[in-house]
DNA sequence: CGATCGTTGCGTCAAATTGT
DNA sequence: ACAATTTGACGCAACGATCG
């Protein structure tokens, strides 16, 4: 268990409940052994108690780095994952960049350029030429615009209200995109109404209500892949740390029997 | 070849932590 | 104080290894 090695390294205070024992099977064993009526209730005391919060791995880590050189902090997510796509790069400098379930990124730039590149091309040959109509009657607060793309067979539509953008991917014969408010990516596949202006009947509350619940979710989806990335990444470092200290160890013992050998020469 | 087991990763919930 | 973020726990599914 990861937690144990842990231990091994750098004891947080916090972690001292946690030294004696599994905490799985602790957990568990409450769990097995408290039936009665109100074991829900206990159950959930107990397990706070045991499950006491120790400092995030972010922190943790910082913290040691800050303390012990060549130990690297977690960085915040930057270019490399979520920045701008190489495919991109040389493009006009992009407000807004997404990527959609297929893959492919979609830059809006500033002044409402919009630029799609496919992950998988190289540089500019991924992108497909834009060109932006505004079409009958949009939705209130909405301009649909279309592209020909070059290598679908269809159109594909984009509605852009006012300035603020988001790209909704679909997938099937004919993709589409959904463009939103930047701040607020909705998870894929759910289909928000152009006008998010007054909801009153029940029906629009209840399609509100399970529209946050989906963002909710989408956002602790993304959270918790972060986090087991961040996990993943801390046990590394605690590895290659024992790698170190392993080997300094073995110096200083081999250092110890040296000096020993010095100091009292064999008498035969 | 099917059954079983261990491992891994994911989505979700709930609670703790952190930021404002 | 409240909202947002982080993370432990849990259940589930997919996958490969092993066994009979």
């Amino acid at each position: 268990m990861w937690w144990h090695q842990q231990n091994l390294c750098f004891r947080h205070p916090i972690e001292e409940d946690y030294s004696s024992g599994d905490l799985d099977k602790k957990v568990a064993t409450i769990a097995e052994t408290d039936d009665s009526a109100d074991s829900e209730v206990i159950d959930s005391h107990k397990r706070r108690e045991i499950l006491s919060r120790r400092p995030s791995y972010r922190k943790i880590l910082n913290e040691l780095s800050s303390d012990v050189p060549g130990i690297p902090k977690i960085e915040e997510e930057k270019s490399e994952e979520e920045g701008t796509p190489p495919n991109i790069a040389t493009m006009a400098v992009p407000t807004s960049i997404y990527q959609t379930s297929t893959g492919q990124y979609i830059a809006i730039a500033q002044g409402g350029t919009i630029q799609i590149s496919n992950p998988g091309s190289d540089g500019v040959q991924g992108l497909q030429a834009l060109t932006m109509t505004n079409s009958g009657a949009p939705p209130p607060g909405a301009t649909i615009v279309q592209y020909a793309a070059q290598s679908a067979d269809g159109t594909q539509q984009f509605f852009v209200p006012g300035s603020q953008v988001v790209v909704q991917a679909a997938t099937g014969d004919m993709p589409t995109y959904q463009i939103r408010a930047p701040t607020t990516a909705l998870p894929q596949g759910v289909v928000m109404a152009a006008s998010p202006g007054s909801l009153h009947s029940p029906q629009q509350l209840a399609e509100e209500a399970t529209r946050k619940r989906e963002l909710r979710l989408m956002k602790n989806r993304e959270a918790a892949k972060e986090c087991r990335r961040r996990k993943k990444e801390y046990v590394k470092c605690l590895e290659s740390r024992v790698a170190v200290l392993e080997v300094q160890n073995k110096k200083l013992i081999e250092e110890l029997e040296t000096l020993k050998d010095i100091c009292s020469p064999k008498t035969d």
